[in-house]
DNA sequence: TTTTAGCACTCTTTACTATTGTTTGCTAAC
DNA sequence: GTTAGCAAACAATAGTAAAGAGTGCTAAAA
């Protein structure tokens, strides 16, 4: 357990370092810190949260930066909600309130809006469709070898899929279809589109098996691949002193450019509303110099998409998160 | 006008700088480039082009580099359609043969076997809607607010968006609007869905225009919102010599992240199918460092998507060309 | 016992210099 | 018209010295 002094070098360190991305010298804690003892006492103090694993050097005669471990205390422990100003209210919420017809489209202005007033890269990826239960399925032939399926949710979602046919289909068949699919599925968590559902329907159907099996083929497709991913704000990381380094700059863009690991990244919270995962504590081995602030957005307990922000492990925690309480306040809210 | 072997030192020039990233000095081209002649005629040769304006030298005493106007020759004059390798064949057959429901599922994917076969960053954008015909509108109910409407297109584009409503709407009413809708749009590009059929439909319908305006409206954003970027491999910019520059690295980022200025440069091409854009000739301030190919598919004169490639000036322009022929006439195949 | 001033020591950063190597342009010979 | 040879220009590299920032330790002060 650190005694107050400590910790309140050791968030002097932390949001010093946030602020100027250099080493913190004993000295500088001196002043507009709170701290009233001279520079050799908080050596002091610096050597034994040193010594305990809060903070690093980057060599002898250097200044300290924060260990991982550092950063999470403060996170932990430390952490004050950050006032936003009321410009940044007034900009939360005119984005927000824009009226859109999508929840994808929701989620997006969210990351959007994030990514703007934290001056950090958002990336966001929609939402988790499997257990969200089927209201209505509707079947709409487009010509004569072609269909559009649609799919609406309890939490409002509708997804959409276009299927093709090796022969021609009547609408007379789309409709007992759509009857039968209906029939087996409404009130049914999405996730039915799998094996139970095709016995069924491959009994009843009395005509071709050529109009049934695309059509759970490409629904089966469709529930699984709800990795629809965005990204808001890739440059504002490019203006922080990190990506000077090339390697940083390289590593990030890898990142943002491998799908997999962004959905990953995303989907590999436990908290209910807000992860944060600094450095190692990311599950991916390339998020592993950087730091991830995730917020799940929810309804009912229904997953209507997840945002997440990466930047350096030097991040400014206080700030992002605020945002992100604010923002989820707000769409509580509508 | 340019001698033979003016032209052959220039291409020689163009390839060896296109490979090595590195200003090219006389002597690395009296091997291996079919120039008879000692090093002390390359430069004077060289001196002479450098006069002309088709090539650079970035100080007194260093090899040269082709200017703008050296590559636009070469891209014009000297370029010889390089040969596809048999993997890179089955590569892209086997990627552009994989079943795709939607039109722009295959643009992605054409831009994504561009990148991967090229090595160069690839963006992509959906059809242009407004010249194509519509062939069939279909509304359908989602619950008692909502609704979804399904435009399908004289070249297979299936184009949906939702409306929301602010009262119940029922399904004869939808069936009314769907009815109207076809017989004044069947037929009709696109573009239509603007002013004229407003006062048609506002005169026609008998009830609430709580019902009509709100599909008018978002039916109007639909078509003019055609924006659909998509980006395949930023990361492999990112591996060439000239990302080392932080400067470089940072402005290409920032291209990428302005949807706009993508949009732009995959929209301003001339030429029916493919485009070439060196340096300075591209219409975006942004992209005066970079060079960028783009390439329209399209189907009896429909557009179905552009794709762009965007890499350094020194881009191997021939294997890009090169590549995106192949793909062109695979595409026109199937 | 805790805090502080003072100072030696460590290490980074910057500027400067010398050296090496590459490539050109020019001249004169072929 | 072509080429060999050579001086000059310049980049790149390595090495050195000086300056600056910051720590850790010691001994004195509180």
């Amino acid at each position: 357990m650190l005694d107050d002094r400590k910790k309140k070098v050791l968030q002097a360190i932390v949001e010093e370092y946030i602020n100027t991305a250099e080493p913190v010298s004993s000295n500088a804690l001196t002043t507009n810190h709170g701290l009233d003892c001279s520079s050799a006492t908080i050596r002091n103090e610096m050597a034994e949260l040193e010594k305990n694993g809060y903070l690093d050097k980057t060599h002898t005669s250097s200044g300290r930066v924060p260990s991982e471990k550092g950063y999470r205390y403060y996170v932990d422990e430390l952490l004050n909600d950050k006032d936003i100003s009321l410009e940044e209210i007034k900009y939360i919420s005119s984005k927000l309130e824009t009226k859109v017809n999508e929840i994808e489209d929701l989620t997006k202005i969210t990351a959007n809006t994030i990514s703007e007033v934290t001056h950090y890269t958002a990336v966001s990826i929609g939402p988790k469709t499997a257990n969200q239960i089927i209201e209505d399925i509707k079947f709409v032939l487009l010509g004569s070898r072609m269909m559009m399926a649609v799919i609406l949710t309890d939490t409002g979602l509708v997804k959409e899929t276009i299927i093709k046919f090796d022969e021609d289909v009547t609408q007379k068949q789309i409709e007992t279809m759509n009857y039968m699919f209906n029939n087996k599925l409404k009130g049914q968590p999405i996730e039915t589109i799998d094996r139970p559902l095709e016995d069924y329907l491959y009994d009843e159907m009395t005509y071709s098996v050529n109009v049934i099996k695309p059509v759970i083929e490409q629904l089966k497709k469709v529930i699984k691949e709800d990795e629809n991913i965005y990204l808001e704000g890739a440059n504002k990381s490019f203006d922080l002193p990190e990506f000077n380094s090339l390697e940083v700059a390289k590593n990030f863009v890898n990142i943002l450019d491998t799908k997999e690991v962004v959905a990953d990244m995303l989907n590999s919270g436990f908290a209910e509303d807000i992860n944060v995962y600094i450095g190692d504590e990311n599950k991916q081995d390339e998020l592993k110099d950087f730091s991830v602030v995730t917020f799940k957005h929810k309804v009912n307990g229904k997953d209507l998409g997840t945002i997440g922000i990466i930047g350096p492990k030097r991040m400014d925690y206080s700030k992002v998160i605020s945002v992100m309480k604010y923002i989820n306040k707000k769409l509580k809210e509508l």
